[in-house]
DNA sequence: CATTGACTCTCCCCTAACAGGAGCTTTTAC
DNA sequence: GTAAAAGCTCCTGTTAGGGGAGAGTCAATG
């Protein structure tokens, strides 16, 4: 019989993790003198350390450990935590990539990320238009005949326009202008209501200032595109934040461009 | 001004998260009413939102990115959660080969793992002896020498022989047997006094039984090494936990295999 | 104007696997 | 016999929030 901390010494392992791993369950000290309290380890703790801490190598938790020893399914957890495992690695590597191309980029900070986008029922209309200045006569003439329907807008105040063209231009723009709203109506007076469905996965960078450089921002994002392995999922997203009713200065609107991402090879 | 919920469905983020990352300082809401202390976030905030979540998906901590943020470092902390992030990936990719290990060893539960050896004085002797059975007349032999010239043994109980062979023999086997003990002493009566340093990572296993099959321990250690990138550091070890002087029964002797290790390419 | 339902607030407890420390008891060594 | 070393339990802290209670606030409706 060895006390705690010959054990402890012994197979490397701290007193707190051995009283530890008593609590939980995974080790039980041979013996425990009921009037002291002290715990009092045989020969045979020292195999199912062994074991428990193969195990804990392995990246197995605490409880996982317990059920493996308890229902004897050892050989089909580790193929499980294999699998999380190699999960697990997966995101360190995108992660790595993040990095990496941020510091190939030394020019900007960190701003683009990975978010879904919500399930969302929206009023919307489709138009190729010349340019982007077109929007300003085409999105309150949109929002006039919302009104004259009886559409309610969403709290949530999503309103962007998807770009069908899949990249950015300047001219001859394939705008569909979808504004979110509490209910599907019937399509009626130009105006078509669909349910656009949840995207998982959509990088977001944010422009700031006028629609003419907005070309930028897409050039960012598809220069990140490529340094990475995902892959546009369908078409971009240019969601509108601050604009020309809430900001005299162009430099302050705001518009957040979505793209939708599926995981590549 | 958004309130905190419209806020929190705009960026996809949770209320819960937005309201500790205003405790942790990383993310003020521009305005909080001091009467009814409701939240209010301005466009602004997405901005310093889409940095946040960008730094947080590249694997930042809370505290890495106030302090990349707050001593605009943020490069140079990318480098270093660059490294970080490499250090991880090495590290699960060694548990997936553990797991890979054991699945194509169905046989047996996992038993190997690895740990320290302490750094340590000992009195020592070394023979080359022409079997393991040798060890029983050997070693009671140092022990009337180590009482003889008043040594103390280590609580520790760490008392091990060195396989100088770097491999399992049968015969005529190379062997340094070594004892822990408290203090240094001056080499005499055939005893030498030395301190052996720490190994940082060795590989251990236990062996049951006599030591007729303690070349099968050697084996599964020698196989697991060639599944991993591990490379054998020095000369085997062989740490006496239980033998003759406490078990009649030699199907209960104990004695755990240590092979120090350096990570190999 | 009152009510109702949705929204928001703070506060408290919970997570995993221990580490650190306080305050107390027990063992061990001289 | 005494003192040091070792052991015990209990409490707190760690990360990045999640869940829920109980109370206050806001906006829309009747």
């Amino acid at each position: 019989m060895y006390s705690i901390g010959i054990f402890s010494k012994m197979n490397r392992i701290t007193i707190k993790t051995l009283r530890y791993y008593d609590r939980a369950g995974i080790l039980k000290p041979a013996h425990v003198d009921n009037k002291t309290g002290y715990r009092y380890y045989s020969s045979a703790q020292i195999v199912t350390l062994h074991e428990v801490m193969a195990l804990r190598q392995m990246g197995f938790k605490i409880a996982e450990i317990k059920e493996a020893i308890e229902t004897k399914t050892v050989s089909r957890m580790i193929e499980k935590k294999r699998t999380e495992l190699q999960e697990q690695s997966k995101k360190i590597n995108e992660k790595i990539a993040q990095a990496d191309y941020y510091l190939e980029k030394q020019e900007y900070t960190p701003q683009i990320f990975i978010k879904s986008l919500p399930q969302v029922i929206v009023a919307s209309t489709r138009y190729i238009l010349p340019n982007y200045q077109a929007l300003f006569e085409v999105v309150p003439k949109m929002g006039e005949k919302m009104i004259a329907v009886g559409c309610k807008v969403d709290p949530i105040q999503y309103c962007f326009q998807i770009i069908h063209d899949g990249k950015y231009k300047e001219e001859n723009i394939d705008f569909e202008i979808c504004e979110a709203v509490t209910e599907m109506k019937k399509n009626q007076n130009g105006l078509i209501f669909k349910e656009i469905e949840e995207v998982p996965m959509a990088a977001c960078l944010l422009h700031r200032g006028p629609y003419e450089t907005i070309g930028e921002t897409y050039a960012i994002l598809f220069d990140w595109l490529a340094h990475n392995q995902y892959e546009l999922a369908d078409n971009p997203r240019e969601a509108v934040i601050d604009g020309i009713w809430n900001r005299n200065d162009s430099r302050e609107w705001l518009t957040e461009v979505q793209f939708p991402l599926t995981k590549g090879g």
